[in-house]
DNA sequence: AGGCAATATCAGC
DNA sequence: GCTGATATTGCCT
């Protein structure tokens, strides 16, 4: 029972610095992910709750409140929910599951993926143009998996990532490297909008979608467009997209393709797993992979 | 050509 | 059986 997908990235575990801000599950994002990362390396030895306290340097109850709000979830509930048992159960059920949703979208503009998105894609020229021409704004905001950095066309959503370190510049380098001809202007008014109707699930409403654009190769394009169907709280493999799309043997391809997604979160990278129910990767970080699912998790009905 | 966020397979516990 | 290591793989840029 209790085993953590191995594959866990120790240096996603360094903390963040405070971001004084109204969505007060950010601040907290900084102490969950240390508890996550903690247990995630200390599995073998099933920390206690006090032990685990006692290595953020606070209470046992104050540790058990903290992360029931940001999560939903006991810590023990939480660990529970992204152990590699849980995983490979989501995969049993997982199923025609692709197929289920996706075929809506495709016959209607509207319902594609819990939050009901509306997607646009950008096509093949501008692949080589690497975001020629465009204007891109950006902005830094708060959000329950740290800081977020958005990154948004007048015609919606394009980017969004997350700031490690405080390093926003780093995350920033991270947006320019996808589109490195385009235009990048700061502007936080322009893109403040977008974490509340990303991340607040109560605010996901069928009548006002969200936009996003997606800039990437055809084949990159297929691939979100896939992730898009997977519902929340649930999970698929890199060969089952790779099946959804038509190459089914281009697994190792869609795993290079999703790992380029722009738009974390939204596009569900972190829904995609490998065959075995054992993470393998995230852009942001494999603590942030399982922080994100089991947030997730704790908000099924 | 080069590289992969994959997967199948196998030896050692 | 399970685990980690290695070999093989197909397809994208």
């Amino acid at each position: 029972m209790l085993e953590i997908a191995r594959t866990l990235d120790p240096q996603t575990s360094r903390a963040l610095e405070d971001a004084p801000t109204p969505m007060s599950a950010c601040a907290d994002y900084d102490v969950v992910r240390r508890i996550i990362a903690f247990i995630s390396e200390n599995w073998r030895d099933q920390p206690s709750l006090e032990s685990i306290a006692d290595h953020v340097g606070l209470s046992t109850s104050h540790v058990h409140h903290l992360f029931r709000r940001w999560a939903g979830l006991s810590p023990k509930a939480f660990l529970q929910a992204v152990t590699l048992d849980h995983a490979k159960r989501l995969l049993d059920a997982e199923a025609s599951l692709l197929d289920a949703t996706l075929e809506l979208g495709l016959s209607g503009p509207a319902r594609l993926h819990d939050l009901f998105v509306t997607h646009e894609a950008m096509t093949p020229g501008d692949y080589k143009a690497k975001g020629a021409g465009l204007v891109l704004s950006y902005g830094y905001h708060p959000s329950p998996f740290g800081e977020a950095i958005v990154v948004a066309t007048p015609r919606g959503l394009a980017g969004l990532g997350f700031v490690d370190d405080a390093d926003r510049d780093g995350a920033l380098a991270d947006m320019r490297r996808r589109w490195p001809n385009a235009d990048f202007v700061r502007d936080d008014a322009a893109t403040s909008s977008y974490p509340a109707r990303v991340f607040e699930p109560e605010r996901w409403r069928p009548d006002q979608p969200l936009d996003i654009v997606l800039i990437g190769t055809d084949f990159e394009v297929r691939v979100w467009r896939t992730l898009l169907g997977i519902p929340f709280g649930r999970a698929t493999t890199y060969s089952a997209v790779a099946e959804k799309i038509g190459s089914p043997k281009a697994a190792r391809a869609v795993g290079a393709a999703v790992g380029r997604n722009p738009i974390s979160f939204v596009v569900p990278c972190h829904r995609v797993v490998g065959r075995s129910g054992a993470l393998t990767g995230y852009h942001w970080g494999l603590t942030r992979k399982q922080a994100i699912l089991g947030w997730e998790a704790g908000r099924m009905a």
